[in-house]
DNA sequence: AAAATATGTAAAATTAACTTGACATAAAGT
DNA sequence: ACTTTATGTCAAGTTAATTTTACATATTTT
């Protein structure tokens, strides 16, 4: 199930930016299998800062650039 | 216990170089528990993304600059 | 159109993140 | 010295991330 403050996730769109860039290519790349791929890029679950920082180098993007909180999370 | 594949955390430092900053007060700014923030500075795990996205806001810092993988870890 | 590759769905199992609560030590304030 | 506040330790429980396996549907290639 989709997590109800799921942070917004830019990882299917990044990755289809790199062509030749398949699912189980980044899994390997990130050392985890396909399916966690899959799920993060379909939003059921948001993965750990060390993954995170994984993908993001890979993508040669920010962390920040492939994940973001939700607007309006700011209220204490 | 430790995960083997640790990545670096600075959340103290940074977190100290805000005077009354305590582990309670980040916990609440983020919406965890103080164990959770203790666990982590001292390196028992990482957060997840949205975790850490919270807490280099609230530090003011990128999400690279509180947490970084381990030198070494490029190799497929 | 058949074969191969890439993506999707789904469920059970495992591991790790996070909580709760209780107590112990350290530091700071009065 | 006493009280308060901040940090640390430990254990058990809950929830979420990740794996594994198996199959189904697309998409691409030949």
């Amino acid at each position: 199930m989709k997590s109800q403050h799921a942070i917004q996730c830019r990882l299917r769109a990044l990755r289809r930016s790199r062509p030749g860039l398949t699912q189980q290519a980044l899994a390997d790349q990130v050392g985890v299998t396909r399916q966690t791929i899959l799920s993060i890029e379909k939003g059921n679950y948001s993965p750990t800062v060390g993954l995170a920082l994984k993908l993001a180098r890979v993508l040669d993007v920010a962390v920040e650039d492939l994940f973001s909180l939700p607007e309006g999370e700011d209220d204490v």
